[in-house]
DNA sequence: CTTAGCCACTTGTTTGGTCAAGTTGAGCGG
DNA sequence: CCGCTCAACTTGACCAAACAAGTGGCTAAG
C-alpha cells in the first residue's frame, strides 16, 4: 500500500472551477461590475452539469464575490477582504504581558466592584472582586490607565492579586492556572471627561476628555472571565479600524 | 393581478431547513458536540431531496454551525460568533439615508476642506470639494452631526450638493449615478471636547466631551469615494462591539 | 487473540432533468 | 411615439439517481 508520492489530490470539480473564476476576478478578466458568464455558457465551458457549476458560484456568492440576480445573471462584487485589523483594545488589555519599565501597578488586590463596572461583571454593587490596575507608561509619561476585575472564583489561586507584574499577561496566567479560555469580547467605548482619580493618575488637567472603554470577556459558557477597563486621555490616542463595506 | 395581501412569502425549503437546524443548535435539541440526525434521516423528516438537504447542510457548515466529516456524520460546533456586532459608524453615516423627519440638513454644497479632512480625503488643505452636513434628530432633539466630504470628481453630476434629502443614502445614490462601489472603510476614532461649532449645532455646553470618528471610504482601487465625520456627543452615545477572543 | 474481509451506514460529488419566476428586447398594433 | 404581448434567456428551487469514499462493527479465518 504505497500510494507513494502520489500526492495528486484533485480538488472537486466545483472547487476548481471556484477557483478559476476567483483568479478571473482578481486579474481582471472579468472585471468588478461586470456580468459573468451564464450558467449554460460556463457548463459548456468546464464541461460540467449545471447543478456543479451552481454549486460553485454560489459559494463564490456566499463569500462575496459575485452577485447573483435572479433572471438577469451573476455579476463581480470584487475580492472580499475579510481580514481587516480592529482595535481591540479590551483584549489587548487582558491579553499584555506587564513588563516593569514600561507599566505600573497602582494597585491589585481584593476590591469593591464601583457601580460602574458591577453591571458588566455581573455582580451587585460593593460586591468584592479581584482588582488589579496598571499604569501604561510611554516615555515615563503615563498614557493609559488600565484596570482588570476578576471574579473571586476566576482569580483564586492565581497571583492576580500580587502587585508584582505578571510577565507573561493575564490571559495566558489564568489559562495556565485556571484551564479557561477566554471565547468572545464585548466592548462598550464612550467618551467622556476623566475622573478625579484618573487625572491625578494620569496626570491630566480637569476638564479633559477621555475614551473609556468596557471589555467584558467570557468564556464558551457566558460566564465572565474578567472585565478590562481602559482609559485613554483622548489628546494622546486614537483608535483605528477598518473593515469592508459590504 | 394583485395578489394583494399574499405577502406571505414562503422562503425555500432549504432555508427553513437551516433555520430549523439553527434554532435546534440555539435551544439545546442539538447539543454541542453531539452528532446531527444523518442526512437520510433529515430527507425523511423534513420530506426533502437528499440534495436539499445537503444543501442546508453544507450552508450551515459554511458558516460554523456544523462541522461535517466524510463517513461519520455531522457535528455542532455551537453557534457561531462571527455575526458580530460592530459600530461601523462611519459607513452607516455614509450609507444611511436622509429622511426629512430625523435629519436635518444643515448644509450642503461647495466648501473648501478643513484642515482636519484634508489628509484624510487626500486633499491639500482649503481644496474646494463638496460637503453634506446634517444633523441626526431622536425625539426632536439634535443627537449626531455627521458630515460626508466627497471628491469634486465623484460628486460631479450627483446630487450630493443639493440641500434636499436624499432618500436612498450617499452610497446607493453614487452607486447608481456614478457606478461607484465603495470595498472598505478606514476609521479613526478619538475621545475630544466638541468645537464651537459643535456645541452650536449639537446644543451642547462648552467643555461637553464627544466621540469624534472620521472614516475613509475607498472603492477597489484605493481610490477615496468620501470622508464621512461623525460627531457623537459621550453623554448620548455608546458604541458597542463583540469579537471572538481567539 | 489478531486480522482480514465483508457489510451497513455515512458523507462527498456529479449528473441531468423539471418547473418556477424575473429580465430583456424584438415585434406589432394602436 | 407609446404601450402591449410574447419568446428567449436568465437565475432559483428542487428532485431522483448514481457512484465514490470514509467509518465502524461484525464475523470468520489464521
Amino acid at each position: 500500500m504505497v500510494d507513494m508520492s502520489g500526492l495528486e489530490f484533485t480538488p472537486p470539480k466545483y472547487a476548481q472551477i471556484v477557483r478559476t473564476l476567483q483568479e478571473r476576478i482578481e486579474d481582471g478578466t472579468y472585471p468588478v461590475g461586470e456580468k459573468l458568464p451564464s450558467e449554460t455558457r460556463l457548463v459548456r465551458e468546464f464541461g460540467a452539469g449545471r447543478s456543479t457549476v451552481v454549486r460553485a458560484l454560489q459559494i463564490l456568492s456566499m463569500q462575496g464575490w459575485i452577485e447573483r440576480e435572479h433572471g438577469r445573471g451573476s455579476f463581480v462584487k470584487g475580492v472580499p477582504h475579510q481580514a481587516v485589523e480592529r482595535s481591540h483594545a479590551g483584549a489587548s488589555a487582558f491579553e499584555a504581558p506587564e513588563n516593569s519599565k514600561s507599566d505600573q501597578i497602582v494597585c491589585a488586590g481584593r476590591m469593591s466592584v464601583p457601580a460602574t463596572i458591577a453591571e458588566t461583571i455581573g455582580l451587585p454593587e460593593n460586591a468584592p472582586a479581584i482588582m488589579r490596575r496598571r499604569l501604561v507608561l510611554v516615555d515615563d509619561e503615563p498614557s493609559e490607565l488600565v484596570t482588570l476585575w476578576f471574579p473571586l472564583d476566576v482569580a483564586e489561586g492565581t497571583d492576580l492579586g500580587d502587585p508584582t507584574p505578571i510577565s507573561i499577561g493575564a490571559r495566558e496566567h489564568i489559562q495556565r492556572v485556571k484551564q479557561l479560555r477566554p471565547s468572545l469580547v464585548f466592548e462598550r467605548l464612550s467618551a467622556r471627561l476623566a475622573t478625579d482619580e484618573e487625572n491625578e493618575l494620569l496626570g491630566l488637567e480637569k476638564g479633559t476628555p477621555v475614551l473609556g472603554i468596557v471589555a467584558r470577556i467570557v468564556d464558551t459558557s457566558g460566564e465572565v472571565l474578567a472585565v478590562a477597563e481602559v482609559v485613554l486621555p483622548g489628546d494622546l490616542h486614537e483608535l483605528e479600524d477598518s473593515y469592508s463595506a459590504v
